[in-house]
DNA sequence: ATCATTTTCGCAAACCTTTGCAATTCGATG
DNA sequence: CATCGAATTGCAAAGGTTTGCGAAAATGAT
């Protein structure tokens, strides 16, 4: 039982033992119309038999194409990225795609050697969640001029150069806010991420615009946290501090979400009695809590499968410049009193 | 700036355009001694202005060896594995190597399915977290007889044939056990997993031992949770029914400490007065209370980097078969009281 | 029996790189 | 001047598969 190491086969192993040209036995294995089934019949055995697996680094040579796509993203655990992997995964497994995965650390120098390593592999495709600071996109022109589709999620560049999906940042504020006014609430606080970050002010604004639109937009509060840290303590000043203390609470991010449920916790207010709490997150964070927290669903899983579409379009038609997004929804969870629950 | 699709540059074009044999400049780009110093630097300027990128296709037939690692596990999303992937990819990453990641779902057919595409691609290793439903190994065994080192990691199968890398249960269970005991507790609730899974026995047998050490084994109730619902209904039921209410908690995993706080919280229990909590964590949940719950961490980052270390080694010598842990520590958190905290 | 088709199969090039060995040059030494 | 050694470079095979095109065999029609 010691590593017997037995030698691969290959067509030509097979080819010799049956008398046949290589040529004829690589058609028969992919059922060439131009062979003679009896013949197919032989060589599936045989090959069968010797237990042949055709060698993909010859194949990939000859035809120049691998099944690999390449994704990079700032860190796979997290809050979100390891769900789109996983929905990801599961999209490219049933077209007979795999994935090879790569952290850029929000390193862009990193995030550029990942692109490369994608290149030297020839990555049938390449999928990019952008590092926050990276601002010189000449590797990815590079990568898509030299035939690897590029397509961006997530944290996408500003121009358009590019294909790119996200989640719809404006359809999910819009669905918080308007569940918020539906409640009831008078006072918001509502904390929101960098504002450095483009999903932070596509956020805010769709926000803004709907208590603007329903003219309560002096109810509304507005901080910015860059960390669960910072979320944390800007809520709990916030909620024990002199001024009157806000009936509701909002939470950009999942990453937010957590500084501000540690600091309701603190404060020993209850949810929803003393006060509410909405937020935009995947729900994992959400479902931990009794009551659960209403959240509108950002969710990795769905975002993966498409990307995934939006890049399989890549391969066969021309590249499809634009922007996708998907859709997100409410889901209702028991700390957000009153509502009139979405439809 | 349409998809302009320059023709890749060879060793060919390079040579020709030097005047110079394929072998000279194939040479001279990896630094052989052979080559003169001069047609070095020539050979490398070219390179440089044409983009030169080696073809890794023809590379990996030639030497018959790739610098991919196949990753194959149940699920990426959970509460474990994403964060092995993170820890195994920043290890792999430095030293050459890529990952591709393979979910089974817990499908033992999907995982077969899995492994046959490593073998296709040639991967240099394979590590793999079985389903809970594999029996039957003669797929590895056939991988690793075909030149392709396979390591179990956290889900290992009970035979010794392969190398294989967990956390340390039993110290885990241990220092676990010993924290609760220190914190002067009376009544404790142990909640484990599906008792089929090996992973649960390790635990519960230690953990019962360090009990019994003390002579404390009385204290203990010890239920089953295959589920985190179940393991809120069988906490809630604990902590409200008619007999003497536990005034400990211990959670064998993350999965069931969801369900635990769940319960913790619709009993409006406060930690740790009323109640204490501890469990076997990766921490991230623990962090989001308040206070923060103590746990003992099972890093699923340094659990990945000890994996990548024994498939390396796999790579050089002849594979090391035997099983490897990785230690584990207790994070006092403040949910375990009046306890003499560990050093 | 002859010719035209159709069916079935083989030849050989191409994909790009690595590497053992042979070949060439050049200066130096005997 | 012949010989030798070291320093450079080239030749050619190998790795396994795909595929256009031509060749051979079988079939059918006349």
């Amino acid at each position: 039982m010691m590593s017997m190491q037995k030698a691969k086969a290959t067509l030509k192993h097979i080819s010799e033992r049956l008398d046949l040209s290589i040529s004829t036995v690589s058609r028969a294995l992919k059922d060439h119309p131009d062979i003679a089934e009896q013949t197919k019949r032989k060589v599936r055995e045989l090959a069968e038999l010797m237990e042949y697996e055709p060698n993909a680094f010859a194949i990939q040579l000859r035809t120049n194409a691998s099944r690999l796509i390449g994704v990079i993203v700032p860190e796979i655990s997290g809050f979100f990225y390891h769900s789109f992997i996983a929905g990801l995964e599961e999209e490219a497994r049933s077209w007979g795609y795999s994935l090879m995965i790569l952290q850029s650390g929000n390193d862009p120098e990193r995030e550029a050697a990942n692109l490369r390593l994608c290149r030297l592999n020839r990555a049938a495709g390449v999928l990019v969640a952008l590092t926050s600071a990276t601002t010189d996109l000449s590797q990815f022109e590079r990568t898509a001029e030299s035939g690897i589709p590029v397509v961006f999620f997530d944290k996408v560049p500003e121009g358009r150069e590019f294909p790119m999906v996200t989640m719809s940042d404006t359809e999910a504020a819009r669905l918080a806010a308007e569940a918020i006014l539906q409640s009831g609430t008078r006072d918001v606080l509502a904390i929101f991420g960098d504002i450095g970050l483009s999903i932070t002010r596509k956020r805010l604004i769709a926000f803004r615009e709907a208590f603007a639109a329903a003219g309560m937009e002096s109810l509304l509060a507005i901080r910015h946290a860059g960390s669960r840290e910072i979320a944390r303590s800007l809520t709990l000043e916030s909620l024990s501090g002199e001024g009157p203390r806000p009936d509701c609470l909002f939470a950009m991010s999942d990453e937010i979400l957590a500084g501000c449920m540690k600091a309701v916790q603190q404060s020993r207010l209850c949810i929803p009695q003393d006060i509410s709490v909405i937020a935009i997150s995947t729900g994992f964070i959400p479902s931990l809590f009794e009551p659960e927290i209403s959240y509108v669903q950002t969710d990795g899983v769905s975002l993966g499968r498409k990307s995934f579409e939006i890049l399989h379009r890549c391969f066969s038609k021309s590249p499809p410049v634009g922007d996708w997004t998907v859709s997100v929804r409410l889901v209702p969870g028991g700390s957000l009193p009153n509502g009139r629950q979405a439809v």
